[in-house]
DNA sequence: CCTAAAAGTAGTGTATCACT
DNA sequence: AGTGATACACTACTTTTAGG
């Protein structure tokens, strides 16, 4: 293994120099410069991490604690955990990534054992034990969410409850007066997600506010759980016209359920969903969307962290805007 | 004198301080 | 601008000590 040894013995100059030149920390001459960085290309130097967590007592790991439950949309959360990654690169920061649910001993464990710098959190509930534990920690953390109390620390996400509204006021808008809403899983809502509640409260309000008819039910994502769903639903408003869907893992089996009993979009129904850009445009129908902006969150978290680990200390509740795209799953009722 | 346990030492690769 | 010494946390190895 090459060390930082040899790279200084290699250019002719103490290793500390090696390291100033790496770290960028003091001036150093550009012919001293040019020759370390010869050296470390030549004999393809790569700093040891280990060494240098030792010497520093940082990682530059981020620890992403993401739980993988059963009911958890794998290809959405990939959206998040790509754009993390991608992010922490810029900083020169790699990424840990902890999928067992671990609860809040997880978090001591790998804050206490010096695993990694800062910890960002996914999946918040809305009372998450996690959260207070997370904050009594040495290092950083971010969430993904929202939690009830979140007490100093930073959070992202996207703003549900506008985004419920978005949807609920596009139908008003097409004169559409009786909705549903097919939500997540029931056990996310047991669970007390937070985006879920948000999402739900937003969506009762907005159909209040608007005087529109408005059921919701929670959906288990298989093609079972969306023919109850929307048995239930269809029980509860015959007439229904306008359907949002804020849960991604339903919406093929969805689309192809409404299709077998002859209800076209948009001809019958609307339909408008929240889901990840990317994944709305591969329909039979191309589908009315507030997307999900994974990248946005998941790069805002990762900036959070990085002014929090600068020792910048500015908590923040980023709750970014939705936005509505159209497309030809909605149209005026007739 | 032998063994086991305890204490001590050296070495790992790097960042950084104090110095020239 | 450049360098030597040191700290960092841990391990492997060596030496010392205690007790029989």
């Amino acid at each position: 293994m090459v060390s930082i040894a040899d790279v200084a013995r290699d250019a002719g100059v103490s290793s500390s120099t090696v390291s100033y030149v790496l770290s960028g920390k003091r001036s150093i001459s550009s012919e001293t410069q040019r020759r370390v960085e010869a050296s470390i290309h030549r004999l393809g130097y790569h700093p040891h991490a280990g060494a240098r967590a030792l010497a520093s007592s940082r990682t530059s790991v981020l620890a992403l604690i993401m739980p993988l439950r059963a009911d958890i949309d794998v290809p959405v959360l990939m959206g998040f955990v790509n754009s993390v990654v991608t992010t922490a690169r810029n900083y020169d920061y790699d990424v840990l990534l902890l999928t067992n649910d671990e609860g809040p001993a997880g978090l001591r464990r790998v804050a206490d054992s010096a695993m990694a710098d800062a910890l960002l959190l996914m999946d918040v509930e809305e009372e998450d034990p996690r959260v207070r534990v997370l904050q009594s920690l040495s290092c950083p953390g971010v969430l993904i969410g929202l939690p009830n109390d979140p007490g100093d620390l930073s959070c992202v996400d996207l703003d549900f409850s506008a985004a419920a509204k978005r949807c609920v006021r596009h139908l008003a808008d097409l004169g559409h007066e009786r909705v549903a809403l097919v939500g997540p899983s029931p056990v996310v809502y047991e669970r007390g997600t937070s985006f879920a509640g948000r999402f739900l409260r937003g969506f009762t309000a907005a159909a209040r506010e608007r005087g529109v008819h408005a059921t919701s039910r929670a959906c288990v994502p298989s093609y079972e759980g969306v023919r109850d769903c929307l048995d239930r639903i269809l029980t509860d408003q015959p007439e229904l016209t306008g359907l949002v869907v804020h849960n991604e893992a339903v919406i093929a089996p969805l689309l192809s359920e409404l299709h077998s009993r002859d209800m076209r979009i948009p001809e019958d129904i609307s339909v408008v969903a929240v889901t990840p850009d990317e994944m709305a445009a591969n329909r039979p129908v191309p589908l009315t969307t507030v997307p999900l902006p994974s990248e946005d969150i998941g790069r805002s978290a990762v900036e959070m962290t990085m002014r929090e680990l600068q020792g910048v200390r500015s908590p923040e509740i980023r709750l970014l805007s939705p936005r509505l795209t159209p497309a030809r799953s909605t149209a005026r009722r007739v």
